[in-house]
Formats: C-alpha cells, sequence, structure tokens
DNA sequence: GGACAATGGTTGTATATACACATATCGTAT
DNA sequence: ATACGATATGTGTATATACAACCATTGTCC
C-alpha cells in the first residue's frame, strides 16, 4: 500500500505542497461538470456550516490571505450563489449563501463524497484521521509559528 | 499542542490546501531576501539530489503538471541557475544545475533550514514524519486514484 | 473633538497551477 | 520507407495565491 509512495522529499514544504497538488488533482477530475472548483465548493461549503459570515472569518478558517479571498469570492458572488451585505461596523462585509448557492453545492455535494471516497479507499485508515485531524494542527502550528 | 490547532475540515482536499497555504507562508517569510521562492527553491533542491535530469522526471517527482513545469522553470534558466541541454532523444530537455544555480542554493538553504526548524518546533514530534513520510504516502495514493 | 493607530477590504502586480490543444520527435508495424 | 500511435514539451487561457500599497471606517487618547 505504501508501495506506491512517491519518493519522499527533505522538504515540509515541498511534500505538503506536492501532496495538495495531487489531491487536488483527484478531487477536481471529479468535480468536472459541477461547474465548480474545489476552491469554490470549499467556500460554498464553509458557509454553509458557518451560517453568514464576515469575510474576514471565511479567511480565518481557511487560512486565507485577504486578498485572495476577496478576488475568489467575486465569482461565486457573479454567479449568484453567495450574496453580500454591509454590516453595522461599514467596513466588514458579510457573506450569505443564496438558494442558489445552496442548489450548486448539493449538486457537487454527491460528486465531491465520490472523491473523497476514491481517496479514502487508496489510503491507509490511519493516514485519514491525518488528513482531517492532524493538519488541522500543522495548520494552526504554522500560522502562528 | 494542539491546542492552536485550526477547527477541523470536513474536505480531505480543503484541509491539505489549507496546511499547505499555511506552511507555504511560513517558508516564503523566512526565504525573504534570498530572491528565490520556495517552488523555486524545491526545484533548485530537487535537481541537486537528482542530477541532471529529464523534465518529466521532476515532473513525476514533483507531482508537478508537465505545463506547470515548463513554465516554472522557465524564470530558473532565465537568471542562469539552470541550463537546457536536448538529450539524445530530441524531444526530451535535460536540466543540470549551473555553478550560480548551486551558489544561489547554498545561500538560500541556511534560511530554508531555519523555516524547517520553526516548523519543528511548533510541531509535536509525529507530527514531523507525518509530513515527511506519511504525505509522500498520500500524494503516491492520489496520484493513482 | 481632532489626531492617529488599528481594522476590514480592494487594486496593482507577480507567481503557481493546470486543462485543452498544438507541435515535434520517436518507435513500430506494415 | 511510410503511416500512425505514443511520448516530451510548449501555448492559449483561466483560476489560485499572496505581497505592497491603498482607501475607508472605527476606536482611542489627549
Amino acid at each position: 500500500m505504501a508501495a506506491d509512495a512517491l519518493p519522499t522529499l527533505a522538504c515540509a514544504c515541498a511534500s505538503i505542497r506536492r501532496a495538495a497538488r495531487a489531491v487536488t488533482q483527484l478531487y477536481e477530475a471529479e468535480l468536472q461538470g459541477t461547474g465548480i472548483r474545489v476552491t469554490q465548493f470549499t467556500l460554498l461549503q464553509a458557509l454553509q456550516r458557518m451560517g453568514p459570515s464576515p469575510q474576514a472569518a471565511l479567511g480565518e478558517l481557511l487560512a486565507l490571505d485577504a486578498t485572495t479571498l476577496s478576488r475568489t469570492l467575486r465569482p461565486l458572488a457573479r454567479s449568484g450563489w453567495i450574496h453580500a451585505t454591509r454590516g453595522a461596523d461599514r467596513r466588514e462585509v458579510r457573506w450569505t449563501l443564496t438558494p442558489a448557492g445552496r442548489r450548486r453545492f448539493a449538486r457537487a455535494r454527491p460528486l465531491w463524497e465520490r472523491a473523497q471516497g476514491r481517496l479514502r479507499t487508496r489510503l491507509r485508515p490511519e493516514h485519514w484521521s491525518l488528513l482531517l485531524q492532524d493538519l488541522a494542527a500543522v495548520a494552526g502550528a504554522a500560522r502562528r509559528a
């Protein structure tokens, strides 16, 4: 099973970036035809989970730079899947999933499940929790280093 | 230790991408002033390790799409750090580290070490081998899924 | 209550990444 | 030898990512 592992890299950053590319390629292939990319799916999923949220909160959750977020959200808004309102604090932008956004997310979800399933069955069981839990710790550590 | 972990995400792809962003940000910050980015450092390191190599071999090692590689190598060549030759097979491009490339790599290396150290001291020990070994398995699995 | 730091977001610019498609070369079967 | 599929790479286009610099708003301190 680790028979088809790639060679180990000395650099932790190179290592995680390589794995992220490989995993992303798998998910993108599965999401073909849903009209959304992995990044967009992730944003819709985050909004579904958190409910209406200030932009900065999304950036926190996903460790996404504010300027990146600013641009990746725009196409979603343009497609009518999310909607912006200004909060009491006029600087703040709050995002809400629209019904269309909810539908799009629901439509993509089964294919996302399939991608998850496909990856999971290719991994030893320990590696799955590694992806979900341990990498949350790694992200937190890197962020505050 | 996991006290400062970020919230767990349901999606393995989102999870690894988030961690990759966080780790990348840390390394980039450290590599400030070397004149190279993490991606470029990784390519120089790979060439150092493998010796003169066909472009496709680099793509294999790093799970990088061929078209991506084509473009990320170009700036390195332009800077004179790597050098291309055509092999016996005229389609093939073989890349070699130039002396300047070796110097640049050597100069960046201590700062890279510092980034590695900084991340490592923020992690529980198991998480380090996770990054280096287990993610090599994950990358391999995702790639062949 | 006005100066000023802090906070939330956007724009200009640059790199990273990959898909669809095109091009050149190679190997092989006839 | 030629035709044809396979392989190695490059181009056009599009998204993802982030730094530096910026603008707008808020909060705070004298």
